[in-house]
DNA sequence: CACCTTCTGAAACTCGGTATCGTCGGGGTG
DNA sequence: CACCCCGACGATACCGAGTTTCAGAAGGTG
């Protein structure tokens, strides 16, 4: 039963691959799959949707993610809610690549593609917001999107990598680039120093101000 | 002669605030400016675009900042070019705010608009790829694209801000959150550590990631 | 006047997407 | 077995965005 869906999406990432996406009508789609025009926007919805499947399902178990944690563990939060979507796309194999020539090549695909990356980023977002509320800080908003958007631009880079075969193992690199993130980003006073602590000092330095910038950073 | 397309994008306007962007058909907007379907299409290209007018512009105006700037001045081109886009919609005043509220309602605009901040936010990135190559830097595609996210989304808190008609003074806001964008983000060795540089690692961090934290904080 | 360019209107056409209706098969329930 | 019920499928008509083509009006130039 479900099997005419899966003729739908073969069919149709064939004949995008044969003769481009703007050129291939549904009706083509259809007629080589063996099922009616309602069938397809049925199942689908849309043109663009037998290419971007999946796509709440993985926006679901992003929030489910972030829903468990809490202000102390945001950040192990939001890194594996992050590495949710990598998996997903690690998991898909050669077919994300395929998606990835196609949303390269035509322009509302790669629009299709950014706005559900912006909803990805919502989600980092509306839970950074209340993580950070009650902080201190001085701009909740500008910090909780820059982190949130810091940490899905990593994410893609990584990602991008992956999908265009260059760079090496997309798991360590994902680790890297989070740390970059965050190493780039101050949180708030929830990041509490629980490790060590390292202070570089130029020389010509003041007390005064090593004293400052200590506590500027321990703030 | 371009007051017909200035009829049209006023037409457009009201009949959206009227009726809702997708209830309107390009028949009615054409009627009411009293011009043909064939002129309304041959001066914008498509129902969008009627909304989204000088886009091409601001671009241009934008790469042609940045193409002035060096590897030395970077932040002060990119913070400039950033302000070509902020003094764009303040300029537009109102105008800018009914656009605001049609793209928060509709999901197609939504998506439209953001499209076209990625275009931004490439020219960014193109050009701060060529001005952090040979820094050292380990890894300048990540950081490239990051500095870019981020002075376009700290770009966007701010205008998001005047359009909703919260805040201040937009153009203190945007200082403000440009420098939050460069305080957080290294750019390589020209950010010359002229105070002391507090590092605070987390407990769970291994002690290569912790080498790999502090390199990249004293590069 | 003849000629050319440019803008405009009209109409037919393509295609994505929606809505409606009839049909078929399969699976309980009496 | 007979009945019905319901979810899925197909066919068709329809709407609206966007493209293409052709014909004509306006305006400048020799």
């Amino acid at each position: 039963m479900s099997q005419a869906r899966d003729r739908m999406v073969e069919a149709a990432f064939a004949l995008f691959d044969e003769q481009g996406y703007d050129a291939t009508t549904v009706e083509q789609i259809v007629e080589r799959a063996g099922v009616s025009r309602s069938t397809f926007f049925r199942a689908f919805g849309s043109k663009e949707d037998v290419i971007f499947p999946r796509h709440e399902d993985v926006q679901a178990r992003i929030a489910a993610r972030l829903a468990t944690g809490t202000r102390e563990t945001h950040r192990v939060a939001i890194v594996e809610a992050s590495r949710l979507v990598l998996d997903q796309y690690l998991g898909e194999g050669e077919l994300a690549r395929s998606r990835y020539r196609l949303t390269r090549s035509v322009p509302a695909l790669r629009d299709r593609e950014v706005a559900s990356m912006i909803g990805y980023q919502r989600l980092f977002r509306e839970r950074l917001r209340e993580w950070l509320a009650g902080t201190g800080d001085a701009d909740v908003d500008l910090h909780a999107e820059l982190l949130a958007v810091g940490v899905v631009t990593a994410h893609n880079v990584v990602l991008r990598r992956w999908l265009r075969g260059v760079g090496g193992d997309p798991l360590a690199e994902f680790e890297e680039a989070m740390a970059a993130v965050f190493a780039t980003t101050r949180t708030g006073p929830h990041d509490e120093p629980d490790g060590a602590t390292v202070l570089v000092v130029p020389s010509g330095m003041s007390p005064a101000a090593t004293a400052a910038a200590v506590r500027d950073a321990l703030r």
